[in-house]
DNA sequence: AAGCCGGGGTA
DNA sequence: TACCCAGGCTT
């Protein structure tokens, strides 16, 4: 009955992926995706990815620059980087691994995405715990605890209330429930087709399960960066190591500027990259905030030339859709002027 | 177990 | 504007 009720969601939205036959490699790419970003913002991107890569196999056979190309502005860049490893991995062994078990051995296939993807696509029997499972299950049972604890717990119960055969559906039912009715904050309980099974709905706190997380601080990072046009009008852009934030990604040659002036910053990163004292015009400030930090970027710009390295190249304004770029490229380029 | 990774939606 | 959200990897 549980199940009945909770499979009322499904269905309820078309969405590519969906499509039957379910198609593992594109089911994948979307769980991908949607780790920390939602539909609306992925599913653009999700379309042009599979048009650019409509087959594990040419994903496999493509150059990393140009997978960080088509995730450039979703964020957590890792994912895009243990994509084109996994692909290559699965490609070599002859597929994608049709077990849990085996996709866990994947890079970027942890608990979620390898039960994700053999339940969804491969018709494995196998519970699977999201954020969204974790706090319908939380509110229907009234498991109590920490965020952590309510997590640890939903794995333990989940594998119980798996219809027989039917673990796909339910996954996904559960999840859109999550999405679209039990959600995090002010969700719908009179439109809950769980309703009368739910231990919180009665009881109308359904909001405290699981308990808010207490806010972590965020210390403030200070960046001096530069843009830098050649005289055709190309920006010099450098690629952040592995290690550094927006790993893989382009961005402004930066300094860290905490407690230093920050135009002498700027001049640092520029000679970093073989450019001598250009004159520097201020930018203003662009800011982001990202989960454990907020980046306050001090910008600049001038003209000049710089030998190019691997890491190290000048792109043309229009060019810019070719290589992974950071929503924060993105608004330092605007804020200097240099739209793509 | 805790910290690290982006970005966008919502109040 | 301030707050909220969350899977996988690394340490």
């Amino acid at each position: 009955m549980l199940l009945n009720s909770a499979m009322e969601m499904r269905t309820s939205v078309s969405l590519p992926w969906r499509e039957e036959p379910r198609d593992p490699y594109r089911v994948w790419l979307s769980e991908v995706m949607l780790q920390q970003t939602r539909v609306a913002a992925m599913l653009p991107r999700y379309l042009a990815f599979v048009e650019r890569f409509p087959t594990l196999e040419s994903l496999a056979a493509a150059p990393l620059d140009e997978v960080l190309a088509l995730f450039s502005g979703l964020g957590y860049y890792a994912r895009a980087r243990h994509l084109h490893a996994a692909a290559q991995a699965a490609v070599a062994r002859g597929g994608l691994p049709r077990s849990s078990a085996e996709l866990s051995k994947l890079p970027g296939f942890g608990p979620y995405t390898a039960a994700a993807v053999a339940s969804l696509a491969f018709g494995e029997q196998v519970a699977l715990v999201d954020g969204n499972v974790a706090r319908v299950l939380a509110r229907l049972l009234r498991i109590p605890g920490t965020a952590a604890e309510v997590r640890a717990q939903a794995w333990e119960v989940a594998p119980s209330l798996l219809p027989a055969g039917r673990a796909g559906e339910f996954n996904e039912a559960l999840m859109e429930l999550g999405a679209t009715v039990c959600k995090p904050r002010a969700p719908s309980c009179e439109e809950c087709p769980l309703g009368p099974h739910c231990q919180t709905r009665d009881g109308g706190d359904a909001d405290a399960f699981p308990p808010p997380k207490t806010a972590p601080e965020r210390p403030v990072i200070v960046w001096a960066a530069a843009a830098v046009t050649r005289e055709d009008g190309s920006v010099l852009l450098r690629r952040h190591p592995q290690g550094e934030l927006f790993a893989g990604t382009w961005g402004l040659p930066f300094c860290d500027a905490g407690g230093g002036i920050p135009r002498r910053s700027a001049r640092q990163a520029l000679e970093a990259c073989g450019i001598r004292a250009p004159a520097l015009r201020s930018r203003g400030e662009v800011r982001q905030t990202l989960t454990h930090r907020e980046l306050r970027v001090a910008l600049f710009s001038g003209t000049g030339h710089a030998r190019e390295r691997d890491d190290l190249r000048f792109i043309a304004p229009g060019k810019l859709g070719s290589v992974g770029l950071s929503s924060l490229l993105r608004k330092c380029l605007r804020a200097c002027g240099i739209e793509g």
